[in-house]
DNA sequence: TTGTAGGCGTTATCAT
DNA sequence: ATGATAACGCCTACAA
């Protein structure tokens, strides 16, 4: 069977002509409910949006039916452009489909939904391009706030250039924007991972650390090593190893590890996904975890207690972090005073692949 | 050490009030930028929009120059309103942070991106309500079209009695909505996973399901039925076991699969993380893998290469059911033909949790 | 208590 | 080749 993953076939057509206009009732409007219910538009307008209790009961009453009849529902784009709020909030992420990622969404999502703003999303990969058109996208859609996330890329200059000065934006993570934001100590978090794996016996701590120049990757070296004085250990750049926090490239660091014969009894990865490439090349190499090295994965993923050793992890309430900054930009537009900065706490989560207190 | 996920902290506060409105430049409109050219909106407009190749190309260079010193951009909501189009598209699906969704959310996310548009995304839980809340949410925002996952609920009564006649709607997956849609075949899917594991000598095929009523499940349960007849197999009763196809409720079938002492030496899930959580429960139960039980998963997550033995599952181009259906939405936006069904071919991803030939 | 009119920012029609 | 004007649907200051 050789399939592709391609589109198949196709069942039947359907063509569709602005010849002859489809007669579907048009949308009613502010004026049909008025016409209906015997008033003017300015009533209708003030019964559907509470305002003024100085209106008759019985007029009131009226409207209400007349909209309910109609199944009336005001036009957004109207409001928007009339009110100069939008209750659209613009969401920017590296990757919706990394996990980290996700759940902020969710969390973002969630909020928004609740207070009954809509979420326009947004996937950059980190590329700058990509920023500064959907910058301009939700800038173009007036939307009331930005969460911008993954940033910290040399100093995101590309991105403060672009807004316009009263953008409210919220960021998430490690960033050298000025706009309040949300975030955990990404060093503290590293630190005590590095003092846990210590407490654990280890002595010589490896680090498979991401891409030099993002923020975030600077931040947790910076906690790698000052784990590392902490515990009076000395920094040893040779078990220092850069990747792209893939699978693949944390498998590829190992065998290389190994193959120099370089000495290392405690691993500490900046995903999930690396530890569990570390940890199934070491396997391969005859390794056992945590007895010989023991590892400790960053994000706490799902990932973590599905493989086997179970592993640890430190666990950031991402979700929350989505929340958050989502709370925070609808206080802005509503012109409510916001905190300059929100930090949460991490957590570790010791499992099976650094703990050798059962063994 | 005693973290709680829970906010720490606050760095300072930014008072923001609305007594005196902060100095910004206004944005510039077509206004703005008619009079920087010294000529009409009319003529903004046309410049702008390519429209009319009557005009002069002095004027037409001096508007050009006009709005880009003023960093001039249209104001969507105004377009919107006028031209009766928005380029947003709404992204229905029960939660993003399945694998499966976020794999198609990034495949249309990506596709509308490149086409102008922007992506309002919204996570239903399969809850009636929140569909419904979406429903109207982007009907208000005039999305020219709405994706919609995840269904096949109930017939989905609740989504076509609130959608408007005229909206634009494309389906992804089994349903049973009016609209055109995307999919794949869900009962040769799982079929063909059932003839594997007959080709691999299995005889006593186990399933693990998921909820009744879910017509992806019934699809599949109907596909998992048609594979046993055409291999010779009777269907039985006992080796269905139906759950939320979570890790844990697919450990706890198999575990009492086990207690009651029922045979089975093939096994297929509907989703990888239940294979996962069948996996584990059975080799704590010291099965072997795939010697005593053969395994398949559904939807060939990450997650099926990561574990060992990596698992065998059924792969779907999710992110191409995402993009087309994307496409089929600016299509149907813009008025031309679109097909009344798209099928995608799926593809077995035979690994070692099935693969009897090299044991 | 209710209505009139103007404008949010665009684009399209009709003139010139 | 360009401009005046109306209209998209709504809200609100002002008027009555």
């Amino acid at each position: 069977m050789s399939h592709h993953l391609q589109r198949r076939s196709a069942t039947s057509m359907t063509e569709q002509t602005n010849l002859v206009a489809p007669k579907v009732a048009a949308r009613p409007t502010v004026k049909t409910v008025a016409e209906l219910a015997g008033v003017s538009t300015t009533t209708v307008s003030r019964v559907l949006n509470g305002k003024s209790q100085e209106l008759s009961e019985a007029t009131r009453q009226r409207v209400h039916e007349a909209a309910r009849v109609l199944g009336y529902r005001p036009n957004s784009l109207a409001v928007g452009l009339r009110k100069q709020t939008t209750r659209t909030i613009g969401l920017m992420v590296p990757d919706i489909g990394n996990s980290y990622f996700h759940q902020l969404a969710r969390g973002a999502e969630d909020t928004a939904m609740q207070a009954g703003y809509a979420t326009i999303f947004c996937n950059t990969d980190r590329r700058p391009e990509k920023e500064i058109t959907y910058i301009d996208l939700l800038s173009d859609k007036r939307v009331d706030g930005i969460i911008f996330t993954g940033g910290g890329v040399n100093g995101d200059s590309h991105v403060s250039e672009r807004l316009r000065p009263d953008a409210k934006v919220v960021t998430i993570g490690p960033h050298r924007l000025p706009f309040p934001s949300v975030g955990v100590d990404d060093r503290a978090a590293i630190a005590t991972a590095v003092e846990h794996l210590a407490s654990q016996g280890c002595r010589d701590i490896a680090c498979i650390g991401g891409t030099p120049g993002w923020l975030i990757h600077e931040e947790r070296l910076e906690g790698f090593r000052r784990g590392l004085t902490h515990a009076g250990m000395p920094f040893q750049e040779s078990l220092l190893w850069l990747t792209d926090l893939t699978h693949n490239e944390a498998k590829t660091a190992i065998d290389r590890a190994v193959a120099q014969d370089l000495r290392f009894d405690g691993l500490i990865a900046f995903s999930d996904v690396a530890a569990v490439g570390a940890m199934r090349a070491l396997r391969e190499h005859g390794v056992s975890i945590p007895g010989d090295v023991a590892i400790v994965g960053c994000d706490d993923t799902t990932l973590s207690t599905l493989v086997e050793p179970q592993l640890s992890s430190i666990a950031f309430p991402v979700y929350e972090f989505g929340a958050e900054a989502t709370r925070m930009i609808i206080a802005m537009a509503e012109n409510k005073s916001v905190e300059q900065h929100v930090e949460f706490d991490f957590e570790l989560h010791v499992r099976a692949s650094s703990d050798r207190s059962s063994a």
